[in-house]
DNA sequence: CAGTCTAGTAAGGACTCTTGCCTAAAGGTG
DNA sequence: CACCTTTAGGCAAGAGTCCTTACTAGACTG
């Protein structure tokens, strides 16, 4: 919409973050390597070069090329450009990365919690991890991207309880618990986003930009991917289906939630699924476990209903502990096939994906970090 | 995330397109206004003005100042630039503008439809509408921006037809209808969502990024908007919410457009909705009317709950024949009470919005055409 | 050891943007 | 009416960026 100014220090601007990009995507190069590689002429190359050393972004590795012909250095992004913070936290624990900028990772600390060790234990484990990788890294820890298996305000990465949900990792302030380690932004979302992310850049639905990822576990999540941006709706709550009305055992309407509680598929005291009793529900085949697999396809299809209704996926995803179970699916296709409208179902490909969708992120975040220091002023 | 390479040839084509922006936000400026509006210094204003009115873009409109000091020249936008056709379908008619790319309206041609008037006369009627207005303006008709009451294929911008929904202006193939008269692309979309648009832009939700559109009507709409966006999902279906599970007047789940049937609600032998006898019930203060409204206010609700989950809106606005009737709205908040999630409902505040929203992208593109083709190779 | 190949540099040209100054023409002022 | 002020637009100079071409330095090849 509005263009940017014309001035020659946006070409310069250009100039650099070509370079630095490209250095973001081969770890070391040659000034002429630069050059063939962005298209731009050795010489331009060459005064970026000298300006980024000079403001010590980029160094001479030392490392000389082999080969026929005049020997060449190999330049890379300085050492000290710091890293991102990447975390993943769970019920079972503290999963947290250090990556830089070309996407290596530079240390993983994992940190078991107890079943239900509160949200002190997790904030501690959390900032403890967050120590050790900022000092063991050259850089600062520049940023954070946290994936939480709740809730999470969009506006202030707090973890959010809604009604009738399990609040498993619990009131948790992640850029609060970080602001020390991390000198930078901390951003927050639930696992199930990242984890959706993940899908759609390494896992079953490359190139497909909008699809839903549906995650049964203990908690029932959901992610909406919409022209290949996870959506996350003006309070981050895109995906909370708990209370959305679908149809339970008998016809009758009711919450999402409220199924698992009429299928007497809820753990002790507690809104969350019983995913053991569940998964062994799946794997029996006697009349009464396919009566409750057709009530979760019935439910779990009119969920799909309202995906479909909202988000037109092309392609719907199911995930977690239960939601990939081959039996599970097969019933909801069957549920499909009757159902006026339908749309493909597949099976969530990826172990991890949470920690891998985050990654990406980190790894973007913190490469539009650096080039942007390169030139603070210039913006377009 | 990919620079563009710089070069000089970009820094002319961003001053051109500097200039080209401020030309159609101001009809006619100098050059020295233009240089002090862009921030741009006169003389490369000066080169940038001769270089757009040696590619006619740009004229010499042969008004000079008055006033104080030497005389300027106002330049504009040259006339032959052409306009975009803007075009609602509804079953009532057909209307259609022409307009600029400084969003001045050229014409309106207004075409009324009978009740059953079929899919030829709508095609008829826009084919007709095109070739005047084509005829009267002074450039080509460059784009068509089309709003049609039924959804629309995102890929082909045919309208479809779904099980189950009124198929209200048909069959009809706007991009075909119009490939004689209008030289460039055309953009079918169905009219909520340019209605949420105009919504966004000039009516009750301006600077919520991210709202709802619910339009109740014959059928029964919606229109997502998320960051700022008309969210269209895979197909362009987003918002088709016919087939929506939800409770219907026993409590028993039920598509959306089932609830109506169920209410004696629709209109003989279709599935549209009897927007008069509708309308007479809202207006009526017996139980049983009181009755209805409960059971609409419930489905509804069941229709919200899956909103709250897929786009999580900071409002919900209501329109439509019937949608934005006070004793509706209060119904449908008194059931949000007593939810776990609720969210605030506005009425729609225009008239004739699709129209609005339409002309409001009709005027984006055609200026995004009209800078492209000054600088038709270079990209970024 | 001459030939070949390659990284990096130097020179020159083309082009764009900016600053500052100048001119022309109109309105206002005494 | 003469003079001053104001303003649009043009011109010149200068700085800066990118590109092409040509060259140099150094190492391997045969």
């Amino acid at each position: 919409m509005t263009a940017p100014k014309p001035s020659l220090e946006l070409l310069r601007a250009l100039t650099d973050e070509n370079v630095l990009r490209v250095l973001m995507a081969h770890d070391r190069l040659t000034r002429a390597e630069i050059a063939t590689r962005t298209g731009i002429s050795k010489p331009t190359i060459s005064e970026s070069v000298q300006r980024l050393e000079r403001a010590r972004l980029v160094v001479d590795t030392g490392e000389r090329t082999t080969g026929r012909g005049r020997v060449g250095s190999y330049y890379a992004l300085a050492p000290h450009l710091g890293t991102a913070l990447v975390a993943s936290i769970t019920p079972q624990g503290v999963v947290a990365e250090a990556v830089d900028a070309l996407g290596r990772t530079r240390g993983q600390v994992r940190t078991a919690l107890h079943a239900d060790a509160g949200q002190e234990a997790a904030a501690e484990a959390l900032g403890a991890a967050a120590a050790r990788l900022g000092g063991e890294s050259a850089g600062p820890l520049r940023l954070a991207v946290v994936s939480a298996a709740d809730p999470v305000d969009r506006a202030t990465g707090r973890l959010v309880h809604l009604p009738d949900a399990p609040f498993l990792v619990g009131e948790l302030d992640p850029p609060a618990v970080l602001a020390g380690a991390v000198t930078g932004p901390v951003l927050v979302d639930n696992d199930v986003n990242w984890a959706a992310r993940a899908e759609y850049e390494h896992g079953c639905v490359q190139g497909v930009d909008d699809f839903v990822y549906l995650h049964l576990g203990e908690g029932l999540g959901c992610a909406v991917v919409g022209d290949g941006v996870v959506r996350r709706g003006h309070g981050g709550l895109v995906g909370e289906v708990a209370h959305l009305y679908t149809a339970g055992p008998d016809g009758q309407a009711m919450a999402f939630t409220e199924v698992f509680a009429a299928l007497d598929l809820r753990r002790n005291s507690s809104t969350a699924v019983d995913v053991p009793k569940l998964l062994d529900i799946l794997d029996t085949s006697d009349t009464r476990a396919e009566r409750v697999r057709l009530a979760l396809a019935r439910a779990i299809g009119g969920v799909l209903s309202a995906a479909l209704a909202f988000a037109d996926p092309r392609t719907v995803v199911l995930g977690g502990p239960w939601g990939s179970h081959p039996r599970l699916i097969a019933a909801i296709e069957e549920h499909l096939a009757r159902s006026p409208r339908s749309v493909p179902l597949s099976a969530a490909a990826l172990t991890l994906p949470e920690l891998t969708g985050a990654r990406a992120r980190a790894v973007e975040e913190l490469a539009s970090l650096i080039v942007r220091a390169a030139h603070p002023t210039t913006q377009w």
